[in-house]
DNA sequence: CTGAAAGCGCTTACAG
DNA sequence: CTGAAAGCGCTTACAG
């Protein structure tokens, strides 16, 4: 059976479409007698409008698009989370569309996104930000970038500061006395990758600590990297005593190797996460992490969509502050323990 | 700039927009050449033909919406995975939102979805099914419940078979010579803590252990409640040698309070889980658990939603069965270890 | 092979 | 306060 549609109210009301169309829409000019009659019988009837019919009118559709590489990443879902209720908040809509870290992937979908006419676009983690500044410059919707791994002048983004978190990150350690601190880094990691690198190099030469280079290993930003990573430092003649890693997911597989290794946490090596996901206060031990706003990033990209909705200049990049958590993953440095 | 339309490109390549229309859908009907070209202009002109007015005509819209109670809750993300690329290979699109399990708010946001004209819906752990049962009969389009807390034998359903599922996983407790094994349910998992508790009921039985009140108590579903839920067994004169709990994140709660209290796992008390989320590998130990296909259970969601598109007719209640998993939280009973 | 016309379900000036 | 008309951007019989 077919949805009723506005004429169909009209004709159960005795009036016409246009004077259903107002009612509905709490149009001041319709009498409150007709207006409540016609609504009552809108209800009755499960009447929906259309959003389509009427978006194509108004040319305004009320959603916007989210690209991810896959939902199923906790920091992804944080996003999502924040981007959601901000949306909902404002009476947008969200079209979820993962993109599995395929550039041509992710441009398909940013062109179906495109045919849904979303108003705008948030892409989270993309690794193309660089194709994005000519591909996109064309696109007529607005896009933010989301801790994308290239940087593009031309794009709106949100960023996590990754240098100075990096650095307090790497700062924390070097004032529990750890002086042999590697660095577990996400090979996929592009430009986030190398600007924590930078940051715990920064701050290995403010304490003075020479930098080595066998310290410094890649992982992929996901637990089976760090396990691998770990194993490595393990096997150094002088393995550290202290671990900084790309992301809490590599310092979970870090830690697991470690364990494997009868080594204690925080006893033997101290580790440091970046993130804060929703599962890093419940490692054994809980993890040391720096902590990403998640859930704001989320919430700032779609307020720098909709300060763009209104013509209005928004910031071109935002930069977000990382905050450290400090749990018990990380120890005051004691010599030669075992 | 206004975005281009069909008529701008009709303009362009000298045609009409009909032909425009049959071109770029490759109605075979329009010359090679004249497709060709149009498609060609189409293409420069980074026309986008606008999804709003196709589907005003043809009736379908091509998406689908998915209710989740938060994107957050990793069980919710991974169903969402499978959804998502089902849809995509059926060329759907997912419109995402999240309930925040409010039942105000979850029939709200079904009316927004109605108004968008999604072809069909997928819920996930609602909490609301009765509900369902009589305000979604008036729903005119197909409604999938997975996982939802109560029975509504009306609406199309896929669901873990949650008795079996747990009188197994119960199972291996006692064949690890267990018979003081306790349950953390979930107060608020309705229909599924009732099922799986009925499941831990069954296996006790038939193992001829008698059933101990005190040894079924209730955690929220979050690693809080299995936290204090497990604090709770851990004062009992004669506490548990292992715990079957609701789900992964109750027994990530419980191990971390069993830790507390300086007990080890699996030497001192075996846990196992319900789930199998991403984290439960991780672990320390790495937790044994009855793992749902949440991957396929959302496939499955969307397959009957696309048979029922078809006007096919479509089992009402889908059940999927559980697999256990054994890592290293279980062990074999061993008399007075502390 | 191509075009003119109608229509999908709305909103919104324009009249009255 | 209400209605008739036009139009948003497409698709699809119907002619030719």
């Amino acid at each position: 059976m077919k949805r009723a549609s506005i004429k169909d109210i009209a004709r159960l009301a005795n009036v016409s479409h246009s004077t259903v169309s107002r009612a509905l829409s709490r149009n001041p000019s319709i009498s409150a007698n007709t207006a409540e009659r016609i609504r009552r019988i809108a209800q009755e009837s499960g009447y929906r409008a259309s959003a389509a019919a009427r978006s194509l009118v108004t040319r305004r559709t009320g959603t916007i698009g989210v690209v991810v590489t896959t939902i199923t990443d906790p920091f992804a879902a944080e996003v999502v989370r924040g981007i959601e209720d901000a949306a909902n908040e404002n009476d947008y809509c969200v079209l979820l569309a993962n993109s599995n870290a395929d550039p041509e992937r992710e441009m398909k979908v940013v062109r179906t996104l495109e045919e849904r006419r979303v108003e705008g676009i948030v892409v989270t983690s993309s690794r193309l930000g660089s194709l994005y500044a000519t591909a996109l410059s064309e696109t007529q919707v607005p896009i933010v970038l989301l801790n994308n791994q290239h940087a593009s002048a031309f794009l709106h983004s949100v960023m996590i500061a990754n240098v100075d978190a990096s650095r307090e990150a790497t700062r924390h350690l070097v004032g529990f006395g750890h002086r042999r601190i590697a660095y577990i880094g996400d090979r996929y990691g592009c430009q986030s990758d190398s600007e924590r690198f930078s940051g715990y190099r920064a701050a290995l030469e403010e304490a003075g600590i020479p930098f080595r280079p066998q310290y410094a290993v890649q992982g992929d930003g996901k637990a089976e990297g760090g396990h691998a990573a770990m194993t490595t430092l393990l096997r150094l003649e002088e393995s550290p005593s202290a671990v900084f890693c790309y992301n809490d997911m590599t310092a979970l597989g870090a830690l697991r190797s470690t364990r494997e290794h009868g080594l204690r946490v925080p006893e033997d090596v101290s580790f440091v996460g970046f993130d804060d996901l929703f599962i890093s206060q419940y490692t054994d031990p809980p993890l040391t992490t720096m902590r990403q706003p998640m859930h704001d990033m989320g919430r700032k990209a779609v307020e720098t969509l909709l300060t763009l909705f209104k013509g209005s200049a928004s910031e071109h990049c935002i930069q977000v502050r990382g905050e450290l958590v400090v749990r018990e993953s990380t120890a005051i440095f004691k010599e030669e323990k075992n």
